[in-house]
DNA sequence: CATAAATCTATAGTCACTGGAGGAATTATA
DNA sequence: TATAATTCCTCCAGTGACTATAGATTTATG
């Protein structure tokens, strides 16, 4: 039976964030002890772990929920499971297009900054003046 | 003399959005009319293209903030401004290199998922099993 | 058994907005 | 000019995913 610092040592997941996890529903309310305090088991330290691995992927919380949910019933075909990866692919795709443009405006912002007075500096006239972007954004 | 409806409608700005910058510090309080209703004028258009051009870059209310306060010292150099710029480059940077990671993996996961049951689902399973992921995130 | 460390609940704060309530002012139409 | 429609005002609450604080209680250690 691990305290809640415990499972918080195991899984990297900062303590209050374990409890944030429990009101949101993502995992249930553990055992507790004579004085109230949280107790976790084995299946706790795994339902953490793909938890947290979603959320390294970017996963919301409503879609680990919805993955939970899925799991809970091996029987039902995985469409469901892969339309949410396949999804969430979609937006980092999205994601790392828009930061990619964004990349490159920095880019031409910097290199063109010579370090002299604010009068003439790139990045403040940049920002000032649409029309020195190269693409829309 | 623009009305807070008539700058949002010229700059695409939320009318909330508006009062809540000014809020923030980053527009001055407008004139009133009689009426206590926000008058705006040729500046104020400009300064919120500013604004708004700085967070489709990313930049923070912070950042943006600082940049503006830079702005209005054309005297100085201008290090302070390229260096927010280059520290935010940096900080898109990073994010590419991660979502790529994710792009990877979120592409493997859907590849191997064959639409068949949760039992042998690929993505709860990857979820399930940080061993399964080719590196580390 | 005394003290230190960890835990409990409840609440508020973060960021950058967004939306709604309830009421006042302005503008457009009859 | 009277009324209706629209816009505006302030204030407050909600978003997502935590993080932090305060004050009280429980557990672990010497």
């Amino acid at each position: 039976m691990l305290s809640i610092g415990d499972l918080s040592k195991r899984t990297g997941v900062k303590v209050p964030t374990i409890r944030y996890y429990e009101q949101m529903g993502l995992i249930s309310s553990p055992e507790r002890t004579d004085g109230n305090q949280r107790r976790y088991g084995r299946g706790d330290l795994e339902r953490l772990a793909f938890i947290r691995h979603g959320r390294d992927l970017g996963l919301t919380i409503e879609a680990i929920k919805e993955l939970i949910s899925l799991s809970q019933h091996p029987e039902r075909p995985c469409v469901g499971a892969d339309r949410i990866a396949r999804e969430h692919l979609d937006d980092v795709r999205g994601k790392i297009a828009r930061l990619k443009k964004l990349e490159h405006e920095l880019e031409r912002i910097v290199s063109h900054c010579d370090g002299h007075s604010i009068e003439d500096c790139y990045v403040i006239r940049s920002l000032s003046d649409h029309g020195l972007c190269e693409e829309e954004h």
